[in-house]
DNA sequence: CCTTATAGATAGTGATACTACCTATAGCGG
DNA sequence: CCGCTATAGGTAGTATCACTATCTATAAGG
């Protein structure tokens, strides 16, 4: 297919598109002539990818060029999920040794029983380490402290995940849906958990309304 | 306190803080003359929650101050969840009516389940809405079977949720714990999956390297 | 042949979150 | 009371981001 149904198909405008292919996004299409070319269904596919990522995921174009970059590379299954998340970014906030100190306490207590892995440094430990001692310096400490229901519930999460992608068993296919799984998982839990709140809270306070204070 | 230890106190730069100033993120400060105001405690509080809002949870300053505007709100009880939410923005993209529909058999069904609320049109339905469709027009619908799973998850964690920010008693810490953890609980529970995921890729494939395909 | 489409290059746009500067006035030590 | 720094409030400038528009030369297709 030529641009104008590349367009059509994908829903993205013929400028937008260009801009991708400037922007490394999307690769070229097959050559046929000095300026033309032509595109297929995997462009198509791939446009969709980008616009789920900006669109939902709230990656920037950088992002979404790194998270892109993995898609096509060698390496074992063990590192699929290493790949998916890689280039994904997660907010990180600058604090105090002392606060530091104190947020990885926690998280090594929570690895130790979990057996999960805590390598200081890294993007996810660094944005752990931002979001509890922002909690406390918010005064919000308690929020701190509920870290191991929060485990529980990743991990099952997680389980679900890895079953889910592990059976598609082709390593491209994995990668894939790990990465949509992963950035689009994290807008789709944030929507449950809303609902969940919902659901708790009328649980707990019931539908008629209470004045409290 | 004056300007200059305002700005010192919460870390933010003067001229950020006549810009909150006067975008109405950051009530004015008590005036002693016509061109001097003192400031206190509390505005110090709110510049490190609007910085917390805005750099971890990624909000923009519409969103910071739709957020804000909730925390001084009369309410009920029950309300004070969706205080919390209000404002809070939520990805959403167009679907067709088939998709929709699709999307919606599985919320009802979810909804049955779990005893939660669906009411169409909502920010948060359209959302999940979205994110199902999605997943389906990238050709992955396997990762819209594992609702669930990942409602099971929700649900656990709301209940933590609810119980922390409860027991505070007070209707004004409940709301601002309420905000703060829900929009950083957004980054956090990312992050702790993205861990959890670690573990989970260990346990099924092993720590050593097996080349797939 | 002639109209429309295309590739690639360059420049412009609108939104966002600051940041810098200006003026008139206030605080404050000497 | 002087003089220096600080401040409120206003306006304007900046950097980044994600497009969007325009232009030129060439190609496609009836």
């Amino acid at each position: 297919m030529r641009m104008a149904e590349l367009s059509r198909e994908s829903g993205v405008p013929v400028a937008t598109i260009k801009y991708y292919l400037r922007e490394g996004l999307l690769p070229p299409g097959e050559r046929t002539s000095p300026n033309q070319a032509r595109y297929d269904a995997a462009h198509v596919r791939r446009l969709k990818l980008i616009r789920a990522l900006l669109d939902i995921g709230g990656l920037s174009i950088a992002a979404v060029r790194d998270v892109i970059a993995g898609l096509g590379q060698e390496t074992s299954t063990h590192d699929v999920l290493g790949i998916a998340q890689h280039g994904l970014p997660l907010p990180t906030v600058e604090v105090s040794e002392e606060a530091r100190a104190w947020a990885m306490e926690r998280l090594e207590a929570l690895a130790d029983k979990r057996d999960w892995v805590i390598a200081p440094g890294t993007p996810i430990v660094e944005a752990l380490v931002g979001v509890l001692c922002t909690y406390r310096d918010l005064g919000h400490p308690e929020l701190a402290e509920r870290l191991d229901d929060y485990a529980e519930a990743a991990d099952l999460v997680a389980g679900t995940d890895l079953d889910t992608v592990a059976a598609l068993g082709q390593r491209e296919a994995i990668v894939e849906a790990a990465v949509i799984g992963t950035v689009l998982g994290d807008a789709l839990h944030a929507a449950l958990r809303r609902l969940a709140h919902a659901k708790a809270s009328r649980d707990r306070f019931g539908a008629t309304a209470v004045k409290l204070q």
